[in-house]
DNA sequence: CGCCTAGTTGACCAGGTTCAACAACGGTGG
DNA sequence: CCACCGTTGTTGAACCTGGTCAACTAGGCG
Protein backbone atom coordinates (compact mmCIF):
# COMPACT_ATOMS: atom_id res chain seq x y z
CA UNK A 1 0.00 0.00 0.00
CA UNK A 2 2.64 2.27 0.04
CA UNK A 3 3.61 5.13 -2.53
CA UNK A 4 5.71 3.10 -6.09
CA UNK A 5 6.64 4.77 -9.05
CA UNK A 6 4.37 2.40 -11.56
CA UNK A 7 5.16 3.42 -15.47
CA UNK A 8 2.82 0.75 -16.07
CA UNK A 9 0.12 1.55 -14.05
CA UNK A 10 0.63 5.39 -15.64
CA UNK A 11 0.05 4.14 -19.19
CA UNK A 12 -3.61 3.48 -18.94
CA UNK A 13 -3.75 6.92 -17.81
CA UNK A 14 -1.86 8.42 -20.48
CA UNK A 15 -3.41 5.88 -23.42
CA UNK A 16 -6.76 6.98 -22.08
CA UNK A 17 -5.65 11.29 -21.99
CA UNK A 18 -4.00 10.39 -25.22
CA UNK A 19 -7.56 9.42 -27.04
CA UNK A 20 -8.77 12.44 -26.14
CA UNK A 21 -6.38 15.10 -26.74
CA UNK A 22 -2.47 14.82 -27.97
CA UNK A 23 0.08 14.69 -25.31
CA UNK A 24 3.46 16.12 -25.22
CA UNK A 25 6.44 14.08 -24.40
CA UNK A 26 6.77 16.32 -21.20
CA UNK A 27 3.32 15.59 -20.29
CA UNK A 28 3.92 12.13 -20.80
CA UNK A 29 6.86 12.00 -18.15
CA UNK A 30 5.34 13.78 -15.92
CA UNK A 31 2.49 11.51 -15.25
CA UNK A 32 4.75 8.67 -15.42
CA UNK A 33 6.82 10.16 -12.95
CA UNK A 34 3.65 10.05 -10.54
CA UNK A 35 3.85 7.84 -7.05
CA UNK A 36 0.52 6.05 -6.78
CA UNK A 37 -0.60 3.61 -4.25
CA UNK A 38 -2.10 0.48 -5.75
CA UNK A 39 -5.02 -1.60 -4.72
CA UNK A 40 -6.74 -4.53 -5.69
CA UNK A 41 -10.62 -4.64 -4.43
CA UNK A 42 -13.60 -7.16 -4.84
CA UNK A 43 -16.38 -7.00 -6.68
CA UNK A 44 -19.13 -5.01 -5.95
CA UNK A 45 -17.17 -3.37 -3.69
CA UNK A 46 -17.49 0.59 -2.70
CA UNK A 47 -14.28 2.89 -3.58
CA UNK A 48 -15.85 6.05 -1.99
CA UNK A 49 -19.16 6.61 -0.10
CA UNK A 50 -21.73 9.46 -0.71
CA UNK A 51 -20.71 12.39 1.51
CA UNK A 52 -17.29 11.41 1.59
CA UNK A 53 -14.69 13.72 1.47
CA UNK A 54 -11.74 12.23 -0.10
CA UNK A 55 -8.41 13.03 -0.36
CA UNK A 56 -7.04 11.23 -2.88
CA UNK A 57 -8.28 10.39 -6.67
CA UNK A 58 -8.64 6.94 -8.18
CA UNK A 59 -7.58 5.69 -11.58
CA UNK A 60 -8.97 2.34 -13.22
CA UNK A 61 -6.08 -0.33 -13.95
CA UNK A 62 -8.13 -3.40 -14.60
CA UNK A 63 -12.29 -4.10 -14.13
CA UNK A 64 -15.20 -2.08 -14.50
CA UNK A 65 -16.38 0.36 -12.13
CA UNK A 66 -19.87 2.38 -11.74
CA UNK A 67 -21.07 5.56 -9.84
CA UNK A 68 -24.65 5.64 -8.44
CA UNK A 69 -27.00 7.23 -6.33
CA UNK A 70 -29.09 5.51 -3.74
CA UNK A 71 -32.95 6.96 -2.96
CA UNK A 72 -35.43 5.76 -0.70
CA UNK A 73 -36.41 2.25 -0.95
CA UNK A 74 -33.66 0.75 -2.18
CA UNK A 75 -33.99 2.53 -5.43
CA UNK A 76 -30.34 2.99 -7.24
CA UNK A 77 -29.41 5.28 -10.34
CA UNK A 78 -26.52 4.19 -11.66
CA UNK A 79 -24.36 7.51 -13.54
CA UNK A 80 -21.77 6.17 -15.19
CA UNK A 81 -19.17 2.88 -16.11
CA UNK A 82 -15.43 3.53 -16.12
CA UNK A 83 -13.14 1.42 -17.63
CA UNK A 84 -9.30 1.29 -17.34
CA UNK A 85 -8.04 4.96 -17.45
CA UNK A 86 -10.64 6.25 -16.58
CA UNK A 87 -10.59 8.05 -13.55
CA UNK A 88 -14.15 7.97 -11.57
CA UNK A 89 -13.70 10.64 -9.17
CA UNK A 90 -11.25 13.17 -10.44
CA UNK A 91 -14.21 15.45 -9.99
CA UNK A 92 -13.41 15.06 -5.90
CA UNK A 93 -10.28 17.52 -6.84
CA UNK A 94 -12.38 20.65 -6.77
CA UNK A 95 -15.66 19.32 -5.37
CA UNK A 96 -15.32 18.31 -1.55
CA UNK A 97 -18.09 16.32 -0.89
CA UNK A 98 -19.11 13.16 -2.36
CA UNK A 99 -22.92 13.51 -4.00
CA UNK A 100 -22.79 9.65 -5.14
CA UNK A 101 -20.78 6.45 -4.65
CA UNK A 102 -18.01 5.13 -6.67
CA UNK A 103 -17.69 1.19 -6.58
CA UNK A 104 -16.27 -1.71 -8.25
CA UNK A 105 -18.55 -3.71 -10.84
CA UNK A 106 -15.96 -6.50 -11.30
CA UNK A 107 -12.58 -7.26 -9.24
CA UNK A 108 -10.58 -4.47 -9.96
CA UNK A 109 -7.00 -3.03 -9.57
CA UNK A 110 -7.14 0.60 -8.68
CA UNK A 111 -4.35 3.38 -8.43
CA UNK A 112 -4.57 6.00 -5.62
CA UNK A 113 -2.53 9.49 -6.24
CA UNK A 114 -3.48 11.89 -3.31
CA UNK A 115 -4.81 15.38 -4.30
CA UNK A 116 -2.02 17.00 -3.16
CA UNK A 117 0.36 15.25 -6.10
CA UNK A 118 -2.54 15.36 -8.99
CA UNK A 119 -3.01 19.38 -7.89
CA UNK A 120 0.66 19.97 -7.93
CA UNK A 121 1.27 18.33 -11.56
CA UNK A 122 -1.55 20.45 -12.97
CA UNK A 123 -0.06 23.70 -11.49
CA UNK A 124 3.31 22.57 -13.59
CA UNK A 125 1.77 21.41 -16.58
CA UNK A 126 -0.96 23.53 -17.82
CA UNK A 127 -1.56 21.63 -20.57
CA UNK A 128 -2.49 18.42 -18.21
CA UNK A 129 -4.99 20.64 -16.24
CA UNK A 130 -6.69 21.49 -19.53
CA UNK A 131 -7.00 17.49 -20.73
CA UNK A 132 -8.31 16.63 -17.00
CA UNK A 133 -10.21 19.59 -17.30
CA UNK A 134 -11.28 18.38 -20.81
CA UNK A 135 -12.01 14.51 -19.61
CA UNK A 136 -14.56 15.95 -16.65
CA UNK A 137 -16.19 17.86 -19.57
CA UNK A 138 -16.35 14.66 -21.47
CA UNK A 139 -17.90 13.03 -18.35
CA UNK A 140 -20.01 16.00 -17.87
CA UNK A 141 -21.28 15.32 -22.39
CA UNK A 142 -21.88 11.67 -21.19
CA UNK A 143 -24.33 12.53 -18.69
CA UNK A 144 -26.38 15.15 -20.96
CA UNK A 145 -26.60 11.71 -23.82
CA UNK A 146 -27.93 9.57 -20.56
CA UNK A 147 -30.17 11.81 -19.42
CA UNK A 148 -31.23 11.81 -23.04
CA UNK A 149 -31.91 8.60 -23.67
CA UNK A 150 -33.39 8.22 -20.14
CA UNK A 151 -35.71 10.71 -21.44
CA UNK A 152 -36.78 10.53 -24.82
CA UNK A 153 -35.42 6.92 -25.86
CA UNK A 154 -36.96 3.83 -26.08
CA UNK A 155 -36.25 1.36 -23.85
CA UNK A 156 -34.65 -0.58 -27.04
CA UNK A 157 -32.81 2.73 -28.15
CA UNK A 158 -31.32 2.82 -24.50
CA UNK A 159 -29.99 -0.12 -24.11
CA UNK A 160 -28.24 -0.43 -27.98
CA UNK A 161 -27.27 2.89 -27.25
CA UNK A 162 -24.91 1.90 -23.94
CA UNK A 163 -23.64 -0.85 -25.89
CA UNK A 164 -22.22 1.78 -28.58
CA UNK A 165 -21.20 3.65 -26.23
CA UNK A 166 -19.11 1.14 -24.22
CA UNK A 167 -17.73 -0.38 -26.82
CA UNK A 168 -16.81 3.38 -28.67
CA UNK A 169 -15.33 3.90 -25.06
CA UNK A 170 -13.07 0.54 -24.69
CA UNK A 171 -12.22 0.03 -28.44
CA UNK A 172 -10.71 4.17 -27.86
CA UNK A 173 -8.20 2.77 -25.15
CA UNK A 174 -7.25 -0.81 -26.97
CA UNK A 175 -9.66 -3.12 -24.98
CA UNK A 176 -11.80 -3.58 -27.52
CA UNK A 177 -11.71 -4.89 -31.73
CA UNK A 178 -14.07 -6.65 -34.25
CA UNK A 179 -17.06 -4.82 -32.48
CA UNK A 180 -16.56 -7.44 -29.41
CA UNK A 181 -15.92 -6.87 -26.07
CA UNK A 182 -16.35 -8.17 -22.29
CA UNK A 183 -19.19 -6.94 -20.80
CA UNK A 184 -20.18 -7.63 -16.90
CA UNK A 185 -23.01 -5.85 -16.46
CA UNK A 186 -25.43 -7.98 -14.85
CA UNK A 187 -29.38 -7.01 -16.02
CA UNK A 188 -30.44 -5.47 -12.66
CA UNK A 189 -27.23 -3.12 -13.39
CA UNK A 190 -28.42 -2.24 -17.11
CA UNK A 191 -31.29 -1.47 -15.40
CA UNK A 192 -30.46 0.55 -12.84
CA UNK A 193 -28.28 2.76 -15.36
CA UNK A 194 -31.08 3.06 -17.93
CA UNK A 195 -34.34 3.52 -15.25
CA UNK A 196 -35.77 0.42 -16.56
CA UNK A 197 -36.97 -2.92 -14.22
CA UNK A 198 -34.54 -5.74 -14.77
CA UNK A 199 -37.40 -7.59 -15.74
CA UNK A 200 -37.92 -5.19 -18.78
CA UNK A 201 -34.22 -5.45 -19.61
CA UNK A 202 -33.96 -9.13 -19.94
CA UNK A 203 -37.44 -9.36 -22.58
CA UNK A 204 -35.97 -6.18 -24.64
CA UNK A 205 -32.50 -8.18 -24.57
CA UNK A 206 -33.73 -11.29 -25.58
CA UNK A 207 -35.43 -9.19 -28.49
CA UNK A 208 -32.11 -7.81 -29.88
CA UNK A 209 -30.92 -11.47 -29.51
CA UNK A 210 -33.81 -12.76 -31.74
CA UNK A 211 -33.31 -9.55 -34.14
CA UNK A 212 -30.08 -10.89 -34.95
CA UNK A 213 -28.42 -7.71 -33.44
CA UNK A 214 -26.17 -8.71 -30.49
CA UNK A 215 -25.22 -12.01 -28.95
CA UNK A 216 -24.27 -11.79 -25.42
CA UNK A 217 -23.39 -14.35 -22.97
CA UNK A 218 -20.50 -15.38 -20.90
CA UNK A 219 -19.77 -11.68 -19.83
CA UNK A 220 -18.76 -10.89 -24.23
CA UNK A 221 -21.12 -9.02 -26.42
CA UNK A 222 -20.95 -9.06 -29.67
CA UNK A 223 -22.15 -7.02 -32.15
CA UNK A 224 -23.63 -8.65 -35.20
CA UNK A 225 -24.94 -5.85 -36.80
CA UNK A 226 -23.44 -2.72 -35.96
CA UNK A 227 -24.93 -0.57 -38.38
CA UNK A 228 -28.37 -1.39 -37.40
CA UNK A 229 -27.67 -1.44 -33.85
CA UNK A 230 -26.54 2.09 -34.46
CA UNK A 231 -29.08 3.20 -35.97
CA UNK A 232 -31.85 1.75 -33.27
CA UNK A 233 -29.96 3.54 -30.93
CA UNK A 234 -29.42 7.11 -32.68
CA UNK A 235 -25.75 6.53 -31.60
CA UNK A 236 -23.76 9.44 -32.68
CA UNK A 237 -20.32 9.21 -31.06
CA UNK A 238 -19.82 13.33 -31.38
CA UNK A 239 -20.31 12.99 -27.34
CA UNK A 240 -17.54 11.44 -26.65
CA UNK A 241 -15.17 14.25 -27.85
CA UNK A 242 -12.61 11.53 -29.00
CA UNK A 243 -9.37 13.03 -30.27
CA UNK A 244 -8.95 10.55 -33.82
CA UNK A 245 -6.15 12.06 -35.35
CA UNK A 246 -5.74 8.61 -37.46
CA UNK A 247 -8.55 8.67 -38.73
CA UNK A 248 -7.96 11.79 -41.01
CA UNK B 1 -21.22 44.83 -30.28
CA UNK B 2 -17.62 46.42 -30.03
CA UNK B 3 -15.85 44.74 -26.87
CA UNK B 4 -16.92 46.87 -24.01
CA UNK B 5 -15.25 47.09 -20.32
CA UNK B 6 -18.58 46.75 -17.76
CA UNK B 7 -18.01 46.08 -14.46
CA UNK B 8 -21.64 45.86 -14.26
CA UNK B 9 -22.01 42.85 -16.17
CA UNK B 10 -18.93 41.26 -15.04
CA UNK B 11 -20.77 41.67 -11.75
CA UNK B 12 -23.02 38.74 -12.17
CA UNK B 13 -20.29 36.43 -12.75
CA UNK B 14 -18.18 37.40 -9.73
CA UNK B 15 -21.54 36.59 -7.36
CA UNK B 16 -22.09 33.44 -9.14
CA UNK B 17 -18.48 32.12 -8.18
CA UNK B 18 -18.53 33.68 -5.09
CA UNK B 19 -21.60 31.34 -4.42
CA UNK B 20 -19.81 28.49 -5.31
CA UNK B 21 -15.95 29.28 -4.22
CA UNK B 22 -14.30 32.11 -2.27
CA UNK B 23 -12.61 35.03 -4.61
CA UNK B 24 -9.92 37.21 -4.09
CA UNK B 25 -9.76 40.55 -4.47
CA UNK B 26 -7.26 39.95 -7.26
CA UNK B 27 -9.52 37.43 -8.89
CA UNK B 28 -12.34 40.34 -8.37
CA UNK B 29 -10.85 42.55 -10.53
CA UNK B 30 -9.23 40.52 -12.82
CA UNK B 31 -12.56 39.50 -13.76
CA UNK B 32 -13.87 43.48 -13.95
CA UNK B 33 -11.27 43.79 -16.42
CA UNK B 34 -12.81 41.82 -18.84
CA UNK B 35 -13.73 43.11 -22.46
CA UNK B 36 -16.94 41.66 -23.49
CA UNK B 37 -19.63 42.11 -26.03
CA UNK B 38 -23.16 42.55 -24.85
CA UNK B 39 -25.85 41.18 -26.97
CA UNK B 40 -29.65 41.26 -26.30
CA UNK B 41 -31.99 38.30 -27.63
CA UNK B 42 -35.35 37.72 -28.26
CA UNK B 43 -37.26 34.56 -26.74
CA UNK B 44 -36.89 31.21 -27.86
CA UNK B 45 -33.69 31.84 -30.07
CA UNK B 46 -30.92 29.88 -30.70
CA UNK B 47 -27.08 31.36 -29.10
CA UNK B 48 -25.03 28.74 -30.39
CA UNK B 49 -25.88 25.17 -32.03
CA UNK B 50 -25.46 22.11 -32.09
CA UNK B 51 -22.25 20.65 -34.37
CA UNK B 52 -21.26 24.81 -33.88
CA UNK B 53 -17.45 25.42 -33.21
CA UNK B 54 -18.07 28.75 -30.91
CA UNK B 55 -15.09 31.10 -30.56
CA UNK B 56 -16.30 32.63 -27.14
CA UNK B 57 -18.22 31.72 -24.43
CA UNK B 58 -21.29 33.62 -23.38
CA UNK B 59 -22.05 34.85 -19.64
CA UNK B 60 -26.12 35.52 -19.17
CA UNK B 61 -26.80 38.63 -17.70
CA UNK B 62 -30.67 38.78 -17.45
CA UNK B 63 -33.11 36.33 -18.54
CA UNK B 64 -33.31 32.42 -18.80
CA UNK B 65 -31.08 30.45 -21.20
CA UNK B 66 -31.56 26.51 -21.40
CA UNK B 67 -29.44 23.80 -23.54
CA UNK B 68 -31.15 21.16 -25.15
CA UNK B 69 -30.57 18.22 -27.68
CA UNK B 70 -32.58 17.26 -30.63
CA UNK B 71 -33.40 13.66 -31.66
CA UNK B 72 -36.01 12.22 -34.68
CA UNK B 73 -39.46 13.28 -35.24
CA UNK B 74 -38.86 16.32 -32.95
CA UNK B 75 -38.33 14.77 -29.61
CA UNK B 76 -36.62 17.22 -27.36
CA UNK B 77 -34.76 16.91 -24.31
CA UNK B 78 -33.47 20.30 -22.22
CA UNK B 79 -30.71 19.22 -20.06
CA UNK B 80 -30.32 22.29 -18.22
CA UNK B 81 -31.43 25.68 -17.24
CA UNK B 82 -29.24 28.82 -16.77
CA UNK B 83 -29.93 31.89 -14.88
CA UNK B 84 -27.94 35.40 -14.17
CA UNK B 85 -24.16 35.04 -13.65
CA UNK B 86 -23.95 31.56 -15.72
CA UNK B 87 -21.79 30.93 -18.25
CA UNK B 88 -23.67 27.47 -20.36
CA UNK B 89 -21.46 27.37 -23.03
CA UNK B 90 -18.11 27.73 -20.63
CA UNK B 91 -17.44 24.01 -22.09
CA UNK B 92 -16.69 25.07 -25.60
CA UNK B 93 -13.40 26.15 -23.85
CA UNK B 94 -12.03 22.73 -24.17
CA UNK B 95 -14.84 20.62 -26.45
CA UNK B 96 -14.30 22.14 -29.49
CA UNK B 97 -17.83 20.73 -30.67
CA UNK B 98 -21.30 21.24 -29.51
CA UNK B 99 -22.72 18.07 -28.69
CA UNK B 100 -26.30 20.03 -27.85
CA UNK B 101 -27.87 23.71 -28.77
CA UNK B 102 -27.65 26.77 -26.43
CA UNK B 103 -31.23 28.94 -26.49
CA UNK B 104 -32.59 31.55 -24.64
CA UNK B 105 -36.27 31.05 -23.12
CA UNK B 106 -37.31 34.57 -21.96
CA UNK B 107 -36.00 37.33 -23.96
CA UNK B 108 -32.30 37.83 -22.67
CA UNK B 109 -29.17 40.05 -22.30
CA UNK B 110 -26.16 38.12 -23.13
CA UNK B 111 -22.22 38.82 -22.55
CA UNK B 112 -19.95 37.46 -24.54
CA UNK B 113 -16.19 36.80 -23.87
CA UNK B 114 -13.98 35.82 -27.17
CA UNK B 115 -12.07 32.38 -26.13
CA UNK B 116 -8.55 33.49 -25.90
CA UNK B 117 -9.62 36.05 -23.37
CA UNK B 118 -10.72 33.29 -20.87
CA UNK B 119 -7.96 31.62 -21.50
CA UNK B 120 -5.51 34.20 -21.05
CA UNK B 121 -7.33 34.84 -17.85
CA UNK B 122 -7.00 31.29 -16.64
CA UNK B 123 -3.85 31.35 -17.07
CA UNK B 124 -2.50 33.93 -15.14
CA UNK B 125 -5.24 33.67 -12.36
CA UNK B 126 -4.87 29.71 -11.24
CA UNK B 127 -7.48 30.60 -8.62
CA UNK B 128 -9.75 31.17 -11.30
CA UNK B 129 -9.10 28.49 -13.30
CA UNK B 130 -10.08 26.25 -10.33
CA UNK B 131 -13.36 28.26 -9.87
CA UNK B 132 -14.47 27.84 -13.12
CA UNK B 133 -13.12 23.96 -13.64
CA UNK B 134 -15.35 23.61 -10.43
CA UNK B 135 -18.65 25.19 -11.69
CA UNK B 136 -18.78 22.93 -14.66
CA UNK B 137 -18.15 20.53 -12.16
CA UNK B 138 -21.17 21.49 -10.11
CA UNK B 139 -23.01 21.26 -13.76
CA UNK B 140 -21.92 17.71 -13.90
CA UNK B 141 -23.56 17.60 -11.07
CA UNK B 142 -26.62 18.77 -11.87
CA UNK B 143 -27.07 16.27 -14.59
CA UNK B 144 -26.27 13.68 -12.20
CA UNK B 145 -29.17 15.10 -10.38
CA UNK B 146 -31.33 15.01 -13.61
CA UNK B 147 -30.45 11.86 -14.95
CA UNK B 148 -31.45 10.14 -11.38
CA UNK B 149 -34.81 12.17 -11.17
CA UNK B 150 -36.41 11.14 -14.36
CA UNK B 151 -34.70 7.20 -14.45
CA UNK B 152 -35.80 7.04 -10.78
CA UNK B 153 -38.38 9.70 -9.36
CA UNK B 154 -42.14 9.73 -9.96
CA UNK B 155 -43.72 12.61 -12.05
CA UNK B 156 -44.97 14.07 -8.66
CA UNK B 157 -40.82 14.30 -7.35
CA UNK B 158 -39.59 14.86 -10.36
CA UNK B 159 -41.58 18.53 -10.86
CA UNK B 160 -41.24 19.33 -7.48
CA UNK B 161 -37.65 19.01 -7.49
CA UNK B 162 -36.42 21.07 -10.53
CA UNK B 163 -38.50 23.67 -8.69
CA UNK B 164 -36.40 22.88 -5.52
CA UNK B 165 -33.08 23.09 -7.45
CA UNK B 166 -34.24 26.56 -9.34
CA UNK B 167 -35.23 28.22 -6.34
CA UNK B 168 -32.03 27.72 -4.69
CA UNK B 169 -30.05 28.63 -7.68
CA UNK B 170 -32.09 32.09 -7.57
CA UNK B 171 -31.78 32.08 -3.95
CA UNK B 172 -27.72 31.69 -4.20
CA UNK B 173 -26.92 35.09 -6.89
CA UNK B 174 -29.77 36.88 -4.84
CA UNK B 175 -32.82 36.44 -7.32
CA UNK B 176 -35.16 35.06 -5.50
CA UNK B 177 -36.00 34.83 -1.76
CA UNK B 178 -38.77 34.10 0.60
CA UNK B 179 -40.06 30.99 -1.25
CA UNK B 180 -40.93 32.90 -4.56
CA UNK B 181 -39.37 33.14 -7.76
CA UNK B 182 -40.02 33.58 -11.20
CA UNK B 183 -40.73 31.05 -13.00
CA UNK B 184 -40.70 31.78 -17.06
CA UNK B 185 -41.05 27.93 -18.15
CA UNK B 186 -43.95 26.40 -20.09
CA UNK B 187 -45.25 23.43 -19.50
CA UNK B 188 -43.57 22.10 -22.26
CA UNK B 189 -40.78 23.42 -21.35
CA UNK B 190 -41.09 21.00 -17.85
CA UNK B 191 -42.25 18.25 -19.87
CA UNK B 192 -39.03 18.17 -22.17
CA UNK B 193 -36.68 18.82 -18.90
CA UNK B 194 -38.05 16.09 -17.02
CA UNK B 195 -38.55 12.90 -19.82
CA UNK B 196 -42.61 13.45 -19.44
CA UNK B 197 -45.44 14.59 -21.74
CA UNK B 198 -47.10 18.11 -21.48
CA UNK B 199 -50.75 16.64 -20.76
CA UNK B 200 -49.23 14.69 -17.70
CA UNK B 201 -46.69 18.18 -16.93
CA UNK B 202 -50.08 19.68 -16.95
CA UNK B 203 -52.20 17.28 -14.68
CA UNK B 204 -49.12 16.78 -11.74
CA UNK B 205 -49.17 20.95 -11.53
CA UNK B 206 -52.73 20.86 -10.98
CA UNK B 207 -52.33 18.36 -8.63
CA UNK B 208 -49.41 20.02 -6.77
CA UNK B 209 -51.35 23.28 -6.55
CA UNK B 210 -54.71 21.09 -5.64
CA UNK B 211 -52.59 20.35 -2.61
CA UNK B 212 -51.48 23.77 -1.78
CA UNK B 213 -48.27 23.22 -2.08
CA UNK B 214 -46.99 25.62 -4.77
CA UNK B 215 -48.82 28.60 -6.38
CA UNK B 216 -47.65 28.93 -10.19
CA UNK B 217 -49.78 31.88 -12.12
CA UNK B 218 -48.22 34.57 -14.08
CA UNK B 219 -44.66 33.47 -14.26
CA UNK B 220 -44.23 33.16 -11.06
CA UNK B 221 -43.49 30.64 -8.69
CA UNK B 222 -44.44 30.75 -4.64
CA UNK B 223 -43.83 27.82 -2.52
CA UNK B 224 -46.92 27.40 -0.26
CA UNK B 225 -45.29 24.51 2.10
CA UNK B 226 -41.50 23.94 1.16
CA UNK B 227 -40.82 21.27 3.79
CA UNK B 228 -43.70 19.25 2.24
CA UNK B 229 -42.45 19.57 -1.30
CA UNK B 230 -38.66 18.97 -0.21
CA UNK B 231 -39.88 16.10 0.57
CA UNK B 232 -41.82 14.91 -1.62
CA UNK B 233 -39.13 15.40 -4.13
CA UNK B 234 -36.41 14.39 -1.84
CA UNK B 235 -34.53 17.39 -2.31
CA UNK B 236 -30.97 17.56 -0.88
CA UNK B 237 -29.07 20.39 -1.65
CA UNK B 238 -25.92 18.63 -1.67
CA UNK B 239 -25.38 18.17 -4.75
CA UNK B 240 -25.41 22.12 -5.95
CA UNK B 241 -21.49 22.84 -4.06
CA UNK B 242 -22.54 26.24 -2.75
CA UNK B 243 -20.18 27.92 -0.48
CA UNK B 244 -22.44 28.50 2.52
CA UNK B 245 -19.74 30.51 4.57
CA UNK B 246 -22.40 32.72 6.15
CA UNK B 247 -24.68 29.53 7.05
CA UNK B 248 -21.73 28.64 9.41
C1' DC C 1 -61.35 41.96 -32.50
C1' DG C 2 -58.81 38.18 -33.92
C1' DC C 3 -55.02 35.34 -33.78
C1' DC C 4 -51.60 32.59 -31.73
C1' DT C 5 -49.60 30.30 -28.07
C1' DA C 6 -50.16 27.98 -23.79
C1' DG C 7 -53.03 25.63 -20.79
C1' DT C 8 -56.86 22.21 -19.84
C1' DT C 9 -59.85 18.23 -20.28
C1' DG C 10 -61.54 13.53 -21.56
C1' DA C 11 -61.15 9.00 -23.55
C1' DC C 12 -58.37 5.61 -24.86
C1' DC C 13 -54.05 3.19 -25.15
C1' DA C 14 -49.36 1.17 -24.45
C1' DG C 15 -44.86 0.76 -22.67
C1' DG C 16 -43.05 -0.69 -18.93
C1' DT C 17 -43.66 -2.26 -13.80
C1' DT C 18 -44.76 -5.46 -10.29
C1' DC C 19 -45.15 -9.76 -8.26
C1' DA C 20 -44.29 -14.35 -8.11
C1' DA C 21 -42.47 -18.53 -9.50
C1' DC C 22 -39.04 -21.08 -11.61
C1' DA C 23 -34.64 -22.25 -14.29
C1' DA C 24 -29.78 -21.85 -15.14
C1' DC C 25 -25.32 -21.03 -13.61
C1' DG C 26 -21.16 -20.85 -10.81
C1' DG C 27 -18.81 -21.47 -6.73
C1' DT C 28 -18.32 -23.85 -2.21
C1' DG C 29 -17.81 -27.37 0.99
C1' DG C 30 -18.44 -32.16 2.25
C1' DC D 1 -17.51 -35.61 -7.58
C1' DC D 2 -21.68 -34.08 -6.24
C1' DA D 3 -25.14 -31.65 -3.42
C1' DC D 4 -26.22 -27.24 -2.07
C1' DC D 5 -26.92 -22.38 -2.20
C1' DG D 6 -27.01 -17.73 -3.74
C1' DT D 7 -27.14 -14.95 -7.58
C1' DT D 8 -28.66 -13.98 -12.12
C1' DG D 9 -31.66 -14.77 -15.73
C1' DT D 10 -36.45 -16.02 -17.56
C1' DT D 11 -41.39 -16.32 -17.86
C1' DG D 12 -46.44 -15.18 -17.26
C1' DA D 13 -50.26 -12.35 -15.73
C1' DA D 14 -52.22 -8.38 -13.85
C1' DC D 15 -51.77 -3.76 -13.42
C1' DC D 16 -50.74 1.24 -13.69
C1' DT D 17 -48.20 5.33 -14.72
C1' DG D 18 -47.93 8.17 -18.01
C1' DG D 19 -48.54 8.84 -23.34
C1' DT D 20 -51.43 10.03 -27.37
C1' DC D 21 -54.95 12.26 -29.76
C1' DA D 22 -58.20 15.55 -30.22
C1' DA D 23 -60.97 19.19 -28.89
C1' DC D 24 -61.70 23.12 -26.40
C1' DT D 25 -60.57 27.34 -23.28
C1' DA D 26 -57.95 31.22 -21.63
C1' DG D 27 -54.68 34.81 -22.03
C1' DG D 28 -51.66 38.12 -24.30
C1' DC D 29 -50.77 41.12 -27.94
C1' DG D 30 -51.08 43.63 -32.38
Amino acid sequence: MSLTLDPHAMGWLIRKLESITPLSDLDRRAIESLSVSIRRFEPRQDIVRDQDRPSQCCLVLQGWVHRYKLLDEGRRQIVSFHVPGDMPDLQSLHLRVMDHSVATLTACTLAFIPHEHVRDLLLRFPSLSEAMWRDTLIDAAIFREWLTGVGRRSSHARIAHLFCEMYVKLEAVGLAKDHRCSWPLTQGDLADALGLSNVHVNRVLQDLRGQGLITLRGGMLTFEDWPALSRLAEFDPTYLHLDRREAA
